[in-house]
DNA sequence: CCTCCTTTGTCTAAGGTTTGTATAAGGAAA
DNA sequence: TTTCCTTATACAAACCTTAGACAAAGGAGG
């Protein structure tokens, strides 16, 4: 972080208004851990650079993960620090998000990898992985649904196009058993094969700090209680693509919702069934799950 | 990753609300059993790492098993100790195969992901990938399998271990898909859930210079014959577990095999059944079949 | 069976720390 | 002038500390 900050400054109500924390709170922060050193203008005014802004947010996420102001900050600065080259704004001029995934689909569907990934790489040095994720992937999956459905699509082609989504996630996965935060186990109930939605809301819970252990897809109940017995994890979290496959286990889990915060994403997490086995449903995309969560767990206690 | 996680963070207040446990009875299991340590605040206040919560969780789970507090309480602390020295062999001495691979196994089964990802970055560092495959992660595939049959290996575990080396695995297909030898289609038979031999083929296929295009498990043949068609492989490579994968499928194998080489793999892949689709069996481990092939290949010409 | 003793989780009391918010007095910008 | 910002100080609610008391649970010995 040069102090040849770059960008546009800001003073201290504009920064308030942006990160919702009054202009007392943040002088305070910067007073008390000093959190942000900002610079001056002439006449003493205090100017805020995009990073401070990304700082101050990063230490709401930490508060909001429970941890304490003093500790919250020392974490913000501590990643910070170590975080070299942060992930910039979407670069407007290179390729837009519809550009590519036009691209993208067209690799896919000729089944060439090398361009399709050629594509992926530029989508994630490019935007911001949650950005990709929700325009992206999600948006393809969804489509290579509907492509499925109306057979408008090899089961080759479909494999294909799976098999290099998973490689992509798995790169972000690498680590997430790992986490400052609270722990939360993943698994698809039996009968279940798709994980990509299971997948992308652990690494969106990882990088909001969650620490996961995941068991991926078609996992007995059993299995998961005694892992939630042995590891006490803070959340199990499911998902199903058709409510069946958890009406089919409903006593096992709410032996399971017993232990522990349960939720249900996916499209066969419906309340009906929810209500049955004491178990939260989480609605909307994978992506923002994570968030919805960290509301959900609030309000257990 | 490490120095990050076991900063100290937590007041007791959230860990408590963390691990469930009150906060009174964290401080008696501190005093009366010496369970945590944590560190302190500049004005007194208790702060605890992750690996404090992990303790907490692990002595929880004793607790749940029966044992008395205080038994529970030394078990966590001797099973925190030794797991605590994560990179026990230093990275200067060298760590044999016969250690990783005992030390691998103790984290794959305690479901440690950052444990087992270690080792395996110290293995992929310190050894020739081929020598990983061959004395790492295929004696440990087949050590799951027969664990499995044996039922002294939950579907849990095995799905956590799978998971992590399909994640490792994905990381050596990246851009497979481009090679400048010949083209080959790997995939396996409908009914074929296991790929991880086909994975390793074809990533040693990459490593000798192949173009891959990797349609994974459980794949129609008429899709295989569609895609083959269109691409004009030099090589398909299927693999199975058992010939019946196979034998429910000759025919569409022996017209696959009019279009180019067929090649079956693995311990589904015997004579009888090459003989009648007119496909070559290649015998022997994932990592070697690349070579198998170059002679197969070369003699077919 | 009952009694004694230890273990273990819970609770109270008195007092210190942390943290968000508020106030006052005054300068800078428009 | 009005609005925005500055520093310094104050303060209450939330949070945490130690020390000690206490009752339920469970085993040992009578």
């Amino acid at each position: 972080m040069s102090d040849a900050a770059d960008q546009p400054f800001l003073r201290i109500g504009e920064l308030s208004r942006r990160v919702g924390v009054s202009e007392h709170l943040l002088r305070a922060w910067e007073l008390r851990y000093g959190l942000i050193n900002p610079a001056r203008s002439e006449g003493g005014y205090r100017l805020y650079t995009s990073s401070d802004e990304l700082r101050v947010r990063r230490m709401l996420a930490y508060l909001s993960q429970g941890l304490a102001a003093a500790q919250a900050a020392h974490a913000a600065k501590l990643e910070s620090e170590r975080a070299g080259p942060r992930e910039m704004p979407p670069h407007s001029e290179n390729l837009s998000l519809k550009q590519a995934y036009v691209l993208l689909r067209e690799y896919l569907d000729q089944m060439d990898e090398s361009g399709a990934q050629t594509v992926l790489d530029r989508l994630f040095t490019d935007f911001p992985v949650e950005t990709v994720f929700r325009h992206i992937l999600l948006p393809y999956l969804d489509e290579m649904g509907a492509r499925w459905v109306a057979k408008s699509l090899s089961v080759g082609q479909e494999h294909f196009a799976s098999n290099i989504f998973r490689g992509r996630l798995a790169q972000f996965a690498r680590g997430w058993g790992e986490g400052a935060g609270p722990a939360a186990v993943l698994a698809c109930p039996p009968g279940e094969a798709h994980e990509f939605a299971l997948l992308i809301s652990g690494i969106m819970l990882h990088r909001n700090g969650w620490a996961i252990t995941y068991l991926g897809t078609d996992t007995p109940v059993d299995d998961i209680i005694e892992i939630a017995t042995q590891t006490q994890p803070e959340l199990v979290l499911m998902s199903a693509t058709v409510p069946e496959r958890f009406a089919q286990v409903i006593p096992q889990l709410r032996q399971l919702s017993a232990l522990t915060s349960l939720v249900l994403v996916g499209r066969g997490a419906i309340h009906a069934i929810a209500e049955q086995c004491a178990a939260k449903v989480v609605e909307g995309d994978p992506v923002s799950v994570a968030k919805e969560i960290a509301k959900v767990i609030k309000t257990r206690n």
